[in-house]
DNA sequence: AATTTTGTTGACCGGTTGGTCAGGTTGTGG
DNA sequence: CCACAACCTGACCAACCGGTCAACAAAATT
């Protein structure tokens, strides 16, 4: 047997399939489960229903809830630092702001599960990933007001304090999922069309990029 | 007796006074525990022992841990839908939004732990305050949707879409409280000063009214 | 085909939680 | 001073929750 055939196997192998198959559907249900009911209101029984799996089932793949939990925060978080691809290789300002508005905008879109579970966590004090906190997120944050201020510096847009700009970015974005309900209760009921997301997108754009002084 | 007297001891009597004080000594322990919680982690227990009372005694007070967390909502959105006086006798955007947005960062200053049962309620779906969102906060925002196209009408600021201007406004000001472990993890782990918090409104204010064309 | 590893699950358990209640204390009106 | 109402609280309970485990099934390995 040669390497490429083991690693086939490895890789197609069913009891691999199995696992990564169980493993997907368990996260995708605990997210959904820990959005809506917070991490002390949600239950493994629940979780395990939503998975249509028995709760022993999940007890075999995530030891305990915190640890399914803690796999849940992590995702959302990956997803969370890679929207800051739009920003790093941008020629200025309203290029690179703007897509990253866009990118966020996107993700409340496309994870609100993911986006409440991080919010619910940051609110309670981030008890499970406080040291990402104050590793992972100063960096970038700290990277990213620098290329923020170097832009400031050469006069591509107004002097606006730096973090004060990523902290109102962030806040706006997540706004439509962290409180999607409240947006779609006073939208008669109904979730954001296309065509709301797409207005609420350029709103957004419009009135940061304008009052950074990068739109006329 | 005449009915100044009675109204009198009424108010001053020892038993209203308990009462009253008991309630608020609760409901503000209840405030506190509920948004570093939730409302799924928080016991009744924990909420006695803030509160420095045995736990029947809460059962004295509030029926049910539902009742408690509800008054304790309630508190936050009258709080809440106080700070839109600033609004209503205003000259114009620059006065009126500004004024606005001034009085809910002091209220996000002021009320963190409200601001995140308030968030944290709205996130899992508004199990017990959707009739309000429905009424109040839907009639509450027509209106000052309303002012704000009159503003546009009027030619004293930019076309832009009242209704995402309202929610970019909620979603800055707000994320100072909801996130404010964030914030101050970012901020090498201090609380803000009182400089910082100027520094925050100004910035929000100014890319906000600049954004909306009232500032040039 | 035998053996080992991995996956599956109903039944069970100790600990915690929201809530109750009986019996006591304190304040109030007559 | 008496009777009634409001307030207080230790002890208790049924329900539920996270987690365990033994016994079994299926797949992989030899």
């Amino acid at each position: 047997m040669n390497e490429n055939a083991r690693i086939s196997r490895i890789q197609k192998g069913k009891r691999t399939e199995i696992r990564r198959e169980n493993e997907r559907v368990i996260l995708e249900a605990a997210e959904k489960v820990f959005a809506e009911a917070g991490f002390g209101g949600a239950t493994m029984q629940l979780i395990a229903d939503m998975a249509g799996l028995p709760k022993a089932n999940l007890h075999y793949y995530f030891a305990t809830k915190e640890d399914l939990y803690r796999r849940v925060v992590q995702n959302i978080f990956e997803i969370w630092l890679h929207a800051a691809d739009s920003f790093d290789n941008a020629a200025g300002p309203a290029e690179g702001i703007g897509a990253y508005i866009e990118a966020k905008m996107e993700i409340s879109r496309r994870h609100p599960f993911g986006s409440k579970v991080w919010a619910s966590e940051v609110m309670h004090g981030a008890p499970v990933i406080q040291d990402y906190l104050e590793t992972t997120l100063r960096e970038w944050t700290d990277g990213r007001m620098a290329v923020i201020q170097r832009w400031i510096d050469a006069g591509l847009m107004a002097p606006v304090n730096p973090r004060q700009l990523l902290y109102m970015i962030w806040a706006t974005t997540q706004h439509y999922a962290d409180f999607g309900h409240q947006i779609e209760t006073l939208n008669a009921g109904k979730p954001l069309t296309d065509r709301q997301w797409r207005d609420a997108t350029e709103t957004v754009k419009s009135v940061i990029l304008r009052g950074i002084g990068v739109l006329v």
